[in-house]
DNA sequence: TGGATTTCCATAGGGTCCCTATGTAACGTG
DNA sequence: CACGTTACATAGGGACCCTATGGAAATCCA
């Protein structure tokens, strides 16, 4: 395996990867909103600059994205009693239910697809253990 | 491996990817533009619908991302002599030169996010190849 | 105890990418 | 030539994300 064929995975990953999100956008839901009601459940309640981190997306970013949650219902903004800066962010019933419809529509729309590939699901497994991978050490470091 | 997996599977497959292009787009850099440098390289010269086809967007989208190419020096529009509508884009030297320097960070950022791993390159290349068909059969009909 | 610093969230302003709806010009056909 | 079709461009708007900045609460420290 060549650097050279390192280099059109990496840059092909990079590619399906985009339009894979825009074709969600397109046809599914909103996904910003989604990745945070899906840090909500796996991690439970918490701040907003926690789940900017968790996201890796700026501060800012996360913000707004919770703002538009709360006005769709999906999410609530509590105060901590014990600590007036933070925002403990928690998701709603409501927002727990359209979590579980999101990921049937998206579970559903990769089976089809797998199914006319003869993929199994541990196939989409190591895809996506791979990206997670990738995604994983945002590690700084010198050199 | 139950239903319950494949949507997990599914979702999370969606999160990653967002979150991938998000930190490529932050931290490398992918004016959507790349994408359409990465198919006339693999095709030759397009008109501009047929790459809006192929990088499954819509035509104005890849109209507007054929000018901005244009006026990065990256590709060339001529009119096609028999037909005074189709326009033939093609890669310009410096087009290709990019497209190179784009893939070369692109690998080398992968590179270094799987020796962190153990992963070899055989495990990017089975995740591109389970994004590819995931995306690829859009339910069309037969070729 | 009274800053100084840090932490956490919000707002302002701007950019990119992408969409639908709607032109406009050039082709083909009867 | 009228007609529908094809290929591209423009207009208008939405979703998502960023940096810079501001304000309030907590913490640190002389």
């Amino acid at each position: 395996m060549s650097d050279d064929d390192l280099e059109e995975l990496g840059s092909e990953l990079v590619v399906l990867a985009a339009r894979l999100v825009r074709a969600v956008r397109r046809d599914l839901d909103q996904p910003a909103g989604v990745r945070v009601l899906s840090l909500l459940d796996q991690h439970g309640p918490r701040g907003v600059s926690e789940l900017a981190a968790a996201d890796s997306c700026s501060q800012p970013t996360m913000s707004g994205t919770v703002t538009t949650l709360v006005d769709l219902g999906w999410v609530t903004k509590t105060q901590d009693p014990r600590d007036a800066r933070v925002l403990r962010v928690g998701l709603t019933d409501a927002g727990r239910a359209h979590l579980a419809a999101v990921r049937r529509t998206h579970g559903r729309a990769v089976a089809d697809r797998l199914a006319a590939h003869d993929r199994s699901p541990a196939d989409v497994a190591a895809a996506v253990a791979v990206l997670r991978d990738v995604l994983d050490p945002p590690q700084e470091g010198p050199r």
